[in-house]
DNA sequence: CAGCTTTATGCAATAATATTGCATGGACAA
DNA sequence: TTGTCCATGCAATATTATTGCATAAAGCTG
């Protein structure tokens, strides 16, 4: 992971669609030694994977909601049962466990008021240890 | 935009990774046909890039931030300035204008406590538009 | 419904790109 | 120095993407 590797994934963070001849030519390295690198950054993990970013509008997805949750118990075994369907569901897009006065943050991608009125509906309703949540909606979009 | 091209997205938007010909066969086309689709969603819009994710532990990016920001004003033009220092910052990863208590979510990546520190002063000591504002840390990624 | 236009499709040829073997040279340690 | 390890570039090769073309399907219009 030398300075090399770095500017490798900063380009490709941007923009995955390069060539791997642009690609070298951009770190002024042959596309050979390029694509070794590239491979060994994908062996070791370093990327992750690459993946197409869609427009969410064209997919009908395109309300954005915030949502705080309050949760009772903090055990990992209570928790671990919100967490696993937080995965299981495909609305949301970010979850994440935070410091402060809540102890979660959603960031939930939807295509209408009603989805969101079900996925609360499976997520908290029926889920007794959250106590309390509460959601902001996105006007807009300044950086994503 | 037919039931095709949605599978097609479906798939990109977990894994570009995947070959012409592969993509072809999990949507039941020739690699023509295939690749003249995905060309088209690129031209239109609907793919708007494709990106490398990058594990942030190995780029020293660990460290997670939520903060909610209020403003005095919300007036268009004392809203521009700020939205666009939000768009200069690079921890800066997302930032929505919302609904509710805030008027403004942002989600920073950051190397440290000091980095921290810089981007606050950087993005609010400095604007008077900026009444107040409130973060949480992210103890731990349940989905992202 | 026939006739027309438009659009998508698959095949095969071609072009572009990624991948590999191999020889070389630099960095480092004994 | 000498040897080992690893990254590099070149050139050959293998994969993959791309295009031209003929055909078929889907819409449209009268």
């Amino acid at each position: 992971m030398d300075k090399i590797d770095r500017n490798i994934v900063t380009i490709l963070q941007k923009n995955a669609d390069v060539t791997n001849a642009a690609l070298a030519e951009q770190v002024n390295l042959s596309p050979s030694s390029c694509l070794r690198r590239v491979q060994r950054l994908k062996r070791t993990g370093v990327i992750k994977k690459t993946v197409a970013i869609i427009d969410d509008k064209v997919l009908g997805r395109n309300l954005i909601a915030v949502v705080e949750v309050d949760l009772d118990r903090h055990g990992a075994q209570a928790q671990a049962v919100l967490h696993e369907r937080l995965r299981q569901e495909i609305s949301v897009t970010q979850a994440y466990g935070i410091t402060g006065e809540s102890d979660c943050l959603l960031i939930l991608k939807l295509a209408d008021m009603d989805e969101y009125r079900q996925v609360c509906e499976r997520l908290f309703n029926h889920d007794k240890n959250v106590i309390r949540f509460r959601t902001s909606f996105v006007m807009n979009v300044i950086q994503s």
